[in-house]
DNA sequence: ACCAGCTGTGAAACCGGTTTCAAATTAGCC
DNA sequence: GGCTAATTTGAAACCGGTTTCACAGCTGGT
């Protein structure tokens, strides 16, 4: 019924033959070598088409020692903030020829590793990688054992020129100025671990901001939690059982916001009427929430695209100058208003 | 400053020189032969070991012919829907050993040829194709030219035993006649696009439920639309604006849904209360919404284990009975409540 | 002691390209 | 017309594995 095994199989020496030229020149062709006639080129081209044919990617590899392909490390396949970046990174990278293995680390070392391993084993020519768990040492180490390496979202001294990152004290400070702003002053923050940098910098920044207002930091006001959904709703209940007063909440990323706000309705605490909240990297989430989350926008196609070219570079062997800073932008929706005159209601 | 070009380079030669056996004999080692002796089994392993060595991916798959990868063609990379998918299917075939190699159709003709060809160029072993656009007949000639395909969500008669697939009439009936069922007598539905097989069931389950309450058919009450957000929004507005009188619609997915959620509101239509909607797929962001959406959901997990499976025994041309029509669930949440007394709103 | 039958191993061909290097052709110039 | 230089091409080695096939070394039966 079904015919196996009869894949085309049209190999560079038939082209050779049918255009009567060696495979060598079928080669030439094929890479666009500048040196082939004209008319030798046309005689070969046509051979092609008229076969069909298509040049075996595990030769060329094999003999070019190139895989034409970046690997990509994400947290998770799904969601959407790893959905746009790899969405963005497989338009880019497709436009210079090149494929985009994605391999999920699911945010645990163990996973991490084997997926690094598994990129390395299939010999990505360069790796992006968004890396929880993995150590400077290790990443280091990958780069230098010849597999060049792009780090999103993450900044390693040694590795300076291949970063792509923002400033997390900023989006802290920002965030927090931004709640101070609007007249609140007892606010509050659920971070992510703080062992991670990006989660102690944004903490680093909302201390400051108070600083700046001479408002005193209440550790009571500040829970860690996990970056997940679960972390979020945790560290809300936690916070409002303190009994302590608060009209905003800063989230260390809108995921936990999430969470945070279904603890809050379920508390009975109108969001923003009683509480403000206030996320950060802006998923696609963040509009259909009501009320809409105010969040800061991390720029996650402009990251892509400057991996992918950044990536390619080092591939390449040429030096570039592109900017690896990139800017945050806070985005004002509904979740944030000034404080009510009225009466808290987590006061018990 | 960074070494370039160092990559792990240890060959099968240096291993068979090592352990002072031919490279034969390195590969059958490798391949797990049953015919080498324990004894120089150990002696090529300890060699392996110490030197680090790592098989060439490109000298095996060029040599064996097979890619140990699989392909699969989803709508879109982001997403939660295709997420879930992506992330079932990689988490299966991680299992067998194999990678799965992901490219996104977004929706067009041309861009779901691209991403065939281009997974075919690089040898998958066999596809999965999610695909909306390409024709049965290109896919049965993909199959035929020697990569078998796995179908999702789709039943092609000719490929009968390669298709994993769902009942839309069924599903469309359900879901009608969850609504009749509730006290709803004027419901309207929002499809799809009606060429596609899909769309078109399931608005003919919808047809059917309604025949057995002996309710008449109202054509004013049914919308033909894309499956997307915005489809689902513009829909629903041409629904208001016909001035009939409807106390449901029934969505032909959740984004849709998702959409005229967003018009109802805008158009101060109360939802469950003055309009029940029921979407299908079942997409995270379902529990998210106010109010939550009922739906019906697709077993995405399960298709993708299935879909593994069956690649791999059409790679190994092996049959398989295993079953391929999975069964969708009904699954009630806040958005359908019987309808109110109170007068509709939009009578206008 | 001899031969048939196994078993473990190695030599060499092969997978389908790229690349080096030398040869063949063409062109340029006096 | 003859010599050199530049251009185009092909033969063969190579990339790093797998696989076929032949052979050497054992075993065991008579």
């Amino acid at each position: 019924m079904l015919r196996m095994n009869n894949k085309n199989n049209i190999t560079i020496k038939e082209v050779a033959e049918s255009a009567g030229v060696s495979r060598a020149t079928v080669s030439r062709v094929l890479n666009d070598s500048p040196v082939v006639t004209p008319d030798t080129r046309a005689r070969v081209q046509s051979a092609m088409d008229s076969l069909g044919y298509r040049p075996n990617y595990f030769s060329q590899a094999l003999a070019k020692n190139r895989s034409q392909s970046i690997g990509l490390l994400v947290r998770s396949l799904g969601g959407h903030y790893f959905g746009k970046l790899m969405y963005s990174l497989e338009e880019k990278l497709t436009t210079l020829g090149q494929y985009c293995m994605v391999s999920s680390g699911h945010g645990t070392y163990e996973s991490e590793r084997k997926a690094v391993d598994f990129m390395l084993s299939r010999r990505v020519d360069a790796m992006i990688l968004y890396s929880d768990c993995l150590s400077d040492e290790e990443i280091i180490e990958i780069n230098n054992s010849g597999t060049p390496v792009v780090v999103l979202s993450r900044y390693i001294e040694q590795l300076k020129d291949q970063c792509i990152y923002f400033d997390d004290v900023k989006a802290g400070y920002d965030s927090t100025r931004h709640l101070l702003d609007n007249g609140h002053r007892n606010i509050a923050t659920v971070t992510g671990p703080l062992h991670k940098q990006d989660a102690e910098d944004r903490f680093l920044g909302y201390k400051k901001a108070l600083e700046d207002f001479d408002i005193g930091f209440d550790q009571d006001l500040v829970v860690e939690s996990s970056f997940q959904l679960e972390g979020g709703k945790e560290a809300t209940k936690q916070l409002l059982s303190t009994g302590k007063n608060f009209s905003a909440i800063y989230y260390g990323n809108d995921e936990m916001a999430v969470g945070g706000l279904e603890v809050l309705r379920g508390a009975g605490v109108r969001v923003p009427e009683d509480v403000s909240i206030l996320g950060f990297e802006d998923i696609q989430l963040c509009v259909y929430l009501k009320p809409n989350l105010t969040t800061i926008r991390v720029p996650l196609a402009e990251m892509a695209h400057i991996a992918a070219d950044l990536a390619m570079n080092l591939v390449n062997n040429v030096s570039s100058d592109i900017a690896l800073e990139v800017q945050l932008q806070l985005i004002e929706r509904e979740s944030v208003t000034r404080p009510c005159n009225k009466p808290e209601q987590n006061k018990n």
